[in-house]
DNA sequence: CACAAGGTGAGACTTTTGTCACAGACACGC
DNA sequence: GCGTGTCTGTGACAAAAGTCTCACCTTGTG
């Protein structure tokens, strides 16, 4: 799929969708502030309240930004896969980081320092704009989980976890666990299974071989809606 | 307290915060394109979902930030003072209206449309510079009330919603009802009077005259935890 | 003054969600 | 082929949150 030969930091930046628009000129600045590094499968990249970690970009792995509660319950705020970019938050109001994250996969990312990355800003007017673009966009998402956490139940919010996941991966297929389910609900493992099995008794969706197919997208989406 | 002529749009905009360290031509060149409206108490500003009503910044009175689910209940999103400004994220991520706005009280607010608002960024970098901040800001907001609704009980939430009454109204106060609360924390009525009783009867907090006084502030922080 | 509207206090009850405790299934590495 | 984890299925229960319904206040207004 990708070239084994670790990307340099400048390739990277090219395959940020925010960045598209970027000159080359500010490209460059980023990519050369940039640092590398590793992460394996679990381990933690920062924690909720530490002081700013920088911002992160993801070239290859899958990253889980996360809150975790007093009793130990997480709720999953964002996943995110190569190109995209986070912890923008914490870099721009010059406060600790938000959530914390974690390595779902085995990843790389760069990052480039809180205090670089408002010099780059202050100086590359257009890697504003990507910014600007990128937050409304963090923000529009979460306010669309605010809706559901506050308005929405269990099951409407898992309807919609599945169509979201049938439409995602039409093609290709992620097995997702019932606690990862969970988590980003904000419910727990035992409530998504139980919602899963009325499901199927209703005949809206098929387990099949630990793979969940759809049979009744129009009965899910009437379940999302309520 | 503030004079009762009309106050122009330039006065406004350097009014707001976040626009602090704009040069004149930006907070010109923002004024110029701003338009004046007026809405009564209860008046719908604009609906979550209709296409984006442009960056609207608060001269006089309250705004209410809020979704309803198809049930009718409220969540408010957030609460709106005088200098500062909301509907960023439909105009930077060119879509609808993410929420819905009404005025909490008679109020003044000064419109600039999308179109104008991008050209605007485009043309001012400082702009640029203040949208990120108050994006990044909005967006721990919503991180936090996320990490509320999912991982905090309503007692928690409450407790956490006086404490910051108690801070804010430590001069001047604001009564609010047991309606509203409820509308911020994302609960029915009955159960804001219910704990509010629990906490009287614990001795954390006293009636007074429709108005809350905290007795136990380290008591309200400890359920506020949890 | 009487009355209407909005806000509250309160109890009984239902629904939804979360907790606990196990047992079985499966998948992988040795 | 056999453990050892990680997932999952399930039922009984507990707790949290939401619904329904009234009575009772204010408070402002005609």
């Amino acid at each position: 799929m990708s070239a084994k030969r670790p990307l340099d930091a400048l390739e990277v930046m090219r395959s940020v969708p925010y960045f598209a628009h970027l000159d080359a000129a500010a490209m460059e600045a980023v990519a050369g502030k940039a640092t590398r590094r590793q992460y394996s499968r679990g381990e933690v990249i920062f924690l909720e309240g530490d002081p700013c970690a920088g911002l992160h970009v993801i070239q290859e792995g899958r990253i889980k930004l996360y809150k975790v509660s007093v009793e130990g319950r997480e709720q999953i705020v964002r996943l995110l896969s190569p190109g995209e970019f986070f912890n923008e938050v914490a870099v721009f109001d010059r406060g600790s980081n938000p959530v914390s994250a974690m390595a779902a996969l085995d990843a790389t990312v760069w990052v480039v320092d809180c205090g670089a990355m408002l010099d780059l800003v202050g100086t590359h007017p257009a890697l504003g704009v990507a910014i600007i673009e990128n937050l409304a966009s963090r923000s529009r998402h979460l306010l669309s989980l605010v809706e559901d956490l506050s308005l929405r139940t269990v099951s409407a919010r898992l309807a919609k976890l599945l169509l979201a996941q049938a439409q995602a991966s039409s093609g290709g297929s992620q097995r997702i666990t019932q606690q990862e389910m969970a988590a980003q609900l904000g419910t727990v493992r035992e409530m998504v299974g139980r919602v899963l099995r009325t499901f199927e008794d209703d005949g809206l969706i098929r387990f099949e071989r630990h793979r969940i197919v759809v049979l009744d997208r129009e009965g899910l989406e009437k379940e999302a809606m309520i």
